[in-house]
DNA sequence: TATAGTTGTAACCTCTTTGATTACAACTAT
DNA sequence: ATAGTTGTAATCAAAGAGGTTACAACTATA
């Protein structure tokens, strides 16, 4: 299964909160518009963020905010604020093997830090990638 | 959304595949009662597994093995088998963002190379662990 | 203070994927 | 010829993704 667009989706709003902070109040219906997506889930994706503390939002005049420098918001922090994984885990180990079988009594615990391996090795890079990167590039495009 | 365990399940089952072949005929209501899983759901992945060249499976009389020596499976191959990933993409990129923003006109372009080299990491590690490994630390335990 | 514009959230919908299950034709060693 | 398997289709339930409508709660401001 694909990382769901939530992620893609949550980097996007972040860019374009800060890119017009200061032209535009920045709502969930202003985002909607950007991005092509229902506000609603904008709106639900703006609280993960905020849970996070990523952003702020003002309740009832409306609009959001970066909640810190750029630099200091990496792929993994937004990441971790919107994919939900069960556990935290990347994936998802079939539930019940044989435990009188001896390869079902033992495969858990065998490939448990192999795939703690591969789910870091995601998680780094993701860490390596700021929000000040995607500014950079995309003022490079403009 | 977490990697599905048909990942977990193709590893289980290739192991299992190779403990027992001297002992049983390894058939999918073998896999099913080793792994807990549907023998169906078994088929289909040694299926797959066939489709990538990783076991053989002989029709009619039944029972399953591995294609080629264990250190040159590795968990990337037993990944791209059974993981359905559309265009063998990671990450599932919200579909329509808006061309008249500056922000959605380039969120594309300027992502990408990131996304891939966060997918490049996960299988750069993914690659490095061969089911050789998995047996060796297996029979640590028995 | 009344209002208009927002946010937060619940409820409901559709689509897709996962995994289970039943059923059965096709195949092959014996 | 038979018995045990595989391959595959059809159907099902459950879960997750996104969309949509609706509305109470909130707050700046007229």
């Amino acid at each position: 299964m694909q990382i769901s667009s939530r992620f893609t989706l949550a980097v996007h709003i972040c860019i374009c909160i800060d890119t017009f902070k200061d032209e535009y109040k920045v709502t969930s219906d202003f985002l909607s518009g950007s991005t092509n997506v229902n506000p609603v889930i904008v709106r639900k994706i703006l609280g993960q963020l905020k849970s996070a503390g990523l952003v702020e939002i003002a309740r009832g005049s409306g609009g959001a905010s970066v909640a810190k420098p750029l630099r200091e918001i990496t792929f993994l922090d937004i990441y971790k604020a919107v994919e939900c994984l069960d556990k935290g885990e990347l994936f998802h180990f079939h539930e019940n093997p044989n435990k009188k079988c001896p390869v079902g009594r033992n495969i858990h615990s065998v490939l448990d830090d192999k795939l703690v391996r591969v789910q870091t090795a995601m998680e780094n890079e993701l860490s390596s990638i700021t929000l000040e990167d995607i500014k950079n590039d995309l003022n490079q495009k403009l």
